[in-house]
Parts: structure tokens; C-alpha cells; sequence
DNA sequence: TTGAATATACTCAAAATGAGTATAACGGAG
DNA sequence: CTCCGTTATACTCATTTTGAGTATATTCAA
């Protein structure tokens, strides 16, 4: 019984945005994330996850970034003798053609998480989710008022409406409330089940995501070279799960100098034809963060 | 050479304010941030880091985040067979008469990272960091007016002005120019060292919450039950290293509705009583995200 | 009684936001 | 060719949110 000794794991929540759907990199037919273990030969571990998700892919990860490391007993139950790290990272791709043997198999990540997508207005699945967290909610009279209010709050039932942003908090509640199918034995779920914890890694993911397209330019990092506004739009649309105003949204794009125009026009928008886009990268570096929101005083 | 298997260490950075002076929790006399192996006994991380800081200073942690987990192999010249995978996390305490033996040393994390603190105006110091990376900017031709931008970006010397956020790739810019002693043989450094990497993990839980602060309610972890608002504002401007605009800082508390009054009055101000409030903890819930900052369209 | 020091209330212009209206430019149906 | 559906793009306008002050109120202590 060795102190401190583990085992290392990695994985990844790669996201791609095709035809305005977000989807995410998987596994096992879409039953997995990929995932490898942390091998003595990686330098970092950023660039262990690198080099697994090419060699298990074949493709190459521009963006990635750390999102949480787990390592709950009860969430591995480890035959092996020491415990299990996963260090789990966001990344961001273009879809391309996967090259060879094209292993890497992309779902979209609504067919995961069906609520969370509210394009086209309230999902209708989430009737039966409120209905079923009722229930829940009501079979402890200890807890009932703060399990309602809980409820409430994450699926965007009270004053505040719907929170993109939650979307973790959604599927741990789901969790708790015995709602998915990972959660063991139950009878009623929503959303198609991944193994062991890999769907609440995915919504960990997207939530960072969602959160992070407000404050950073990553989006483009899901984008081709040249893009219309509106291309740009239906792909921020797509994480967010949410309709955008249009002219408000170029607004916003335009005053912050995100973009600059190409020179090049897209006509095969349907309609009047627009102007293309690049983002500009000089912004990487100096809109790093965004504007600080404490009442400064200038000395 | 068993693949996949590591050494798991946690590792603290523990906060706290006190006398309008943000401290770090430290041992081996300031030199090292707390830590201690991740143990088979422990039920999750986060528990197993609670355990060991309770047990090595006495303090109870109440808010705990996860920061960030690093392995990179030219970090840790680990001598024993495996890799040592580092999992840090950010806690916010109230500092309190350490019980019993009195082991943990709180010292001002400024005292590590002197540059950082504009509370006074701009610090001499930043003179002579900025000389220094003058000279190391001109010392590759090649790369000369890469350097050169990326130091006036994160130093505040162009446009945007100072970044109190940018912490973490400051203290970055000066190990890789050689300027902290943690960078090895160099004969000019600015700030107190300390052992290995943890001055750069406290960095990161530095800039971790400075951004945070922005948008989550977390600055009342660090206040007692009753507070005037001139104090939280002090801590905030403590944590941030600036001065805010007082007139402002209380209206945008107020409108946001964080905090209640608790009736009670602080006559020990120095000059005009204040009324002393308390947090609002229903808006821990209510309040989990900031508001959008994307143009949504109402359906 | 007069300051020094802080608390708290208000003002006011500038900027950012939410929600539209108006107009332009394409392709295809008739 | 003309009208229509569809998308692009330019502007408008009221409301909110900021940034930066001014003005007043209370306290203690010299």
C-alpha cells in the first residue's frame, strides 16, 4: 500500500461546431470520450493529451485547455491496487475529414444533453424533466422547499429565466435526482448515457465553453479563415443553445474590432450576398481579458 | 516502468485579508505553500486537501476551488520512479488566532510578487522589472519586438494600461526573462522566492481571483458575519492591488443586491458611523452567474 | 468650534444595451 | 421582368449602466 501512488489518466471534451451543430469527440460509438493514460514519455501533460487524441484520431488539436481533475473513490472503483486521476481538457477543433481510418467519431452534443439546446424555443423535453424533479423534489418533506427552489433555479423556472450557463449544475441535479441513467438504477432518464462519468465531464466542458465565449475570442477557433457574420452568429448560437439578436450581435462583433474584412464576398447565403471575414489576431494578445468590471478610480 | 502510475500530491493556496492585507497561508517559514500527498484514505480530492489543512495548520477551509494540476517533467526532477502530478487548489478563509501550535505563517502575498500591489500608485519596483526587461527584450534580435509587445501588454505600458488580471503571465514573463530566482542562475531578481514552483501556483490563485471576484459573490468568504462597506471595499481593493472609486463601489454592491443591513453600527471608523451589513446568502443560489453578455433575442 | 475623516445621497454626461425600423441586394417563381 | 422570400447592413431610440463628481451628514479630537 504505497502512499500517493496513482494512476493517471487523461481525456478530452474536443468540440467541433459543422453545419450550426456543435458535436463532440468520442469513442466506443459514442459511448466514451477519449481518454488514455498519462505516460512517462509526455512531457507535459498538455502535450501527452496532444500527442493521444492525433494518435487516436488523427487530428490535430489547436485549442485545449485544463478543465478539472477528478479522483473520487466512489467514481472509480478501482480493481487495480492505487486510485484513479483523470485530468480532464477542453478542446477546440475544426471537423475535418478524418484521415485513414477515420476512428474519431463526432455526436452531437445535444443528443447528450437534449435540454440544453433552446434554438428552436423551450425543448419539450423539458416537461417531463420538471415534471419528474417534482416528484423528486416532493418525496423528501424535509428538503422539498430547498429541492424545488434548487430546481427552479437551475432550470430557469423563477424571475431569472434560463441560464445557459448552468448546464452543469443541470446534470448534477439530474444526477442526484436519479434522472440519468449513469446515476444507477433508475427508471425514468433523459439524454443518451455515456460511461461512468463521461456526460458530466461533456457538460463540464460545455459549460466552460458557454461561459467563456462571453469573455474570450475562442470562438474562432471553431471557425474557418473566412466566415459571414452570420456564419460566425449560428455557431456562437450553437454552443450558447440560444437565439441571438442579428444586428445586435454584429454590433457587438464589430465595435470590439474581433474581425476585419477579407475582401471576399459569400454568395451562397441565399440572399444578398456578405462580406467575409477574418479574425484579427492581434486581439489574441491584447483584448486578452475583458474589461474589468470594478468601479476603478483613475489616479 | 509501470505506465500511468504517479505520485499525487496536493498542494493550497490558501487566502485570507486581514488589516486590508491580502496573506497566503505558508510553511517552512514562508517558503512553501502547503501541501501533502493525496492518500488512499481520502474520499475525494478536495476532502483529502481539507484533512491535511485542518491537520497541518488548524484552520477549517471554508470556500475551496480547484486551480489548476501540473505534471510537466522538467518541473519536478523526481527522483523516485514515477512522475509527480501536482493538483492545487484556492481556499478562502477567515484568519483566525491559529489554535495550539500556531504552525501556519501567513505572510502578504504581495511580499512574493512586490509588483503587484498599485494600491499606492505604481510601484517603484516596476522601474527596475521594466529595465530588466528592456535589456532582455534587445538580447535576441530575432525576437525583439515579439518581447517587446508582450512586455508592455502584461506590464500595462501600452494602451489598455495595467491588467490587474495578467498576474499569472507577468510572473511568467519574468521567469522565462530570468528575473525571478526560481529561473535558476540569475544574478537579478525581483520578490521573494519560494521552493520549486509554488510562487507561480500562487500566482495563478492571485489571478484566479482577482478574476473572480468580478463575477461571483466569493469576497464574502474572506469578511466576518458584519462588515461596513468601506471594509469590503478595502478587501476587495486589497485582493485586486487598486484603489476603487468609493461612491461607486457602494452603489453597484447595493443595486446588486448583495448585502442587507444588520441594523447594527461600527462607530470605530474614524469619523462618521457606518451601518454594518451582512451577505445576502440567498444570492449565492440566485445569483450563480453574472449576467449575459451575449445580445439574446426574447421569444 | 473647527477640522479631519468618514458615510451617504444625488447629479450628470457618456457609453453600452435591448429592441426595432428601414433599406439593399441576391435568386427563383410566375 | 417583377414580385417574393431571404439575407445583409445601416440607423434609430429609449433605457440602463458606467465613470466621475458634488453636496451633505456625522463623528471625534484638538
Amino acid at each position: 500500500m504505497t502512499i500517493g501512488l496513482a494512476h493517471a489518466e487523461l481525456m478530452a471534451v474536443v468540440a467541433a461546431v459543422t453545419s450550426n451543430e456543435p458535436r463532440v469527440m468520442t469513442v466506443r460509438s459514442g459511448e466514451a470520450l477519449p481518454s488514455g493514460p498519462f505516460e512517462l514519455g509526455h512531457r507535459t501533460l498538455q502535450s501527452g493529451l496532444r500527442e493521444w487524441i492525433q494518435e487516436q484520431t488523427g487530428h490535430p488539436i489547436g485549442y485545449l485547455e485544463q478543465l478539472y481533475t477528478f479522483a473520487d473513490r466512489d467514481r472509480n472503483n478501482d480493481i487495480r491496487g492505487g486510485r484513479t486521476i483523470s485530468i480532464s481538457y477542453l478542446g477546440l477543433v475544426l471537423e475535418q475529414d478524418a484521415p485513414g481510418a477515420g476512428r474519431p467519431a463526432w455526436h452531437g452534443w445535444y443528443e447528450y444533453l437534449p435540454w440544453e439546446d433552446h434554438r428552436q424555443g423551450r425543448p419539450k423535453v423539458l416537461d417531463a424533466i420538471i415534471e419528474k424533479l417534482r416528484v423528486w423534489a416532493d418525496a423528501d418533506p424535509r428538503r422539498r422547499a430547498e429541492r424545488h427552489q434548487r430546481a427552479d433555479f437551475t432550470f430557469g423556472l423563477d424571475h431569472g429565466g434560463w441560464n445557459e450557463d448552468l448546464t452543469l449544475q443541470r446534470y448534477e441535479l439530474l444526477y442526484e435526482a436519479g434522472l440519468v441513467a449513469e446515476a444507477g438504477d433508475v427508471s425514468d432518464n433523459f439524454g443518451r448515457p455515456m460511461f461512468a462519468d463521461h456526460r458530466r465531464i461533456l457538460a463540464t466542458g460545455i459549460a466552460r465553453l458557454r461561459a467563456k465565449i462571453k469573455y474570450r475570442p475562442v470562438v474562432f477557433e471553431l471557425m474557418p479563415s473566412a466566415f459571414t457574420l452570420l456564419q460566425l452568429q449560428r455557431t456562437v448560437e450553437a454552443l450558447a443553445g440560444l437565439c441571438l439578436h442579428k444586428q445586435n450581435f454584429r454590433r457587438l462583433i464589430e465595435q470590439q474590432e474581433l474581425v476585419e474584412e477579407t475582401g471576399g464576398i459569400a454568395s451562397e447565403t441565399g440572399g444578398r450576398p456578405a462580406k467575409l471575414f477574418r479574425f484579427r489576431q492581434t486581439v489574441v494578445e491584447e483584448r486578452a481579458l475583458s474589461g474589468t468590471k470594478l468601479p476603478l478610480v483613475r489616479n
